[in-house]
DNA sequence: CGTTTCTTTGAATCCGGTCAAGGTCCGTGG
DNA sequence: CCACGGACCTTGACCGGATTCAAAGAAACG
């Protein structure tokens, strides 16, 4: 199969919560989420878990450079990813640049993010770690109304927060009026201004 | 001037507090470090600063892609820059080989370090964030006692702490007789063990 | 030496964490 | 269709670690 990048891989189906690739395992493949949401997440010795990132359609993922996954893979719902081999001795010309061209820019973006997020959890409070994650989620989501595929212990753990702590600013900022929720994965932003104000920069 | 990875460029001095290149400015360039060390910084709309990272020599830095510095980089005392040009006509064939595949090798680790250092930042405490520091500034010097080339600002901004919550934990640490301090800026390690227990996996 | 900048230390405060209880949502099976 | 069970979410009370505010002490520099 090939998409739309010009990548070259298999389509493959993932059930909710399934691992699409572990921790520390060979990194073989790079992967390009087709349909539905993924996270990655990363385990310490004692515990501790960090959400690396969330994936949504279109997003390169898996592709923490060097021989391993340096976090594991997980979907959030049902959904296709397009598993694309890392070393592929049938893929020349063309098909090699453009491969090359995809994981590069797939990297800085990586990078990017990684930083944005490095000044999230860094130097924010609470409230502003929520209200920047509900902006990005609003962002990406075109909707009226948008969702929250993952659970709050995957939001937290990405905030570098408890499952308390942001279930108590989501209700804030709905008892402001910022937001509304219908249900604990739906919302809609009443005050985009308000909403930004307490975003970071 | 070619330096050990075979990038041409030019080599520059700059005092310490200098700036080595300013955020958001035209990224024409790429740094890779001789002599010296330096912090990367960012700023928020608001005054909050953080430290990206730390170089040594050897390390390319200034790389995050992108046509613009998304961070400024300043010199923490004297040192010695090379200075490679980004895009640069004659540079082909071998030349241009080594040069991207620097990119490609100083992208990767920044993403790296980056992830390892939002590990840090989202989920330990005061503590474990300062052991984690001084564990890494041991392993980069080899010399018997390490030298703290920046300030308690710079730790604090880089580990998302305030310099009192900085000076408290390098207090304790030496209270506990695990590090012994010489001053500020030099230190030795006194109880290696110790020091790993309370950094992070 | 005097001045400035950086660092340490102390006391009080506050934000987010912890612990605990109750509520909601949803799938399953009687 | 409703009752049950389990996973997830919310809310409250209390606690503790990190920040804040303030002041004194050390180091760097001209």
């Amino acid at each position: 199969m090939s998409d739309s990048l010009g990548l070259v891989g298999v389509r493959m189906h993932f059930a909710p919560g399934e691992e699409i690739c572990a921790q520390d395992e060979d990194a073989d493949y790079v992967y390009r989420l087709i349909d539905g949401a993924v996270r990655t997440t990363r385990l310490l010795s004692d515990g501790r878990r960090q959400v690396g990132e969330f994936y949504y359609p279109g997003d390169l993922f898996g592709l923490e450079s060097g021989d391993r996954h340096r976090f594991s893979a997980e979907a959030l719902g049902a959904c296709e990813v397009l598993m694309v081999k890392r070393v592929s001795p049938s893929r020349t010309g063309a098909d090699r640049d453009r491969f090359e061209r995809a994981v590069w820019a797939g990297t800085t973006t990586e990078l990017q993010r990684a930083q944005e997020h490095m000044m999230l959890l860094s130097r924010t409070t609470a409230i502003e770690k929520v209200a920047s994650f509900l902006l990005h989620v609003v962002g990406r989501d075109r909707a009226e109304t948008a969702t929250l595929p993952m659970t709050r212990q995957d939001m937290g753990d990405y905030l570098g927060l408890t499952i308390e702590t942001v279930s108590r600013m989501l209700g804030r900022l709905q008892a402001d009026g910022i937001v509304e929720f219908a249900g604990c994965r739906h919302f809609r932003v009443r005050q985009h201004i308000a909403l930004s104000r307490l975003a970071v920069a």
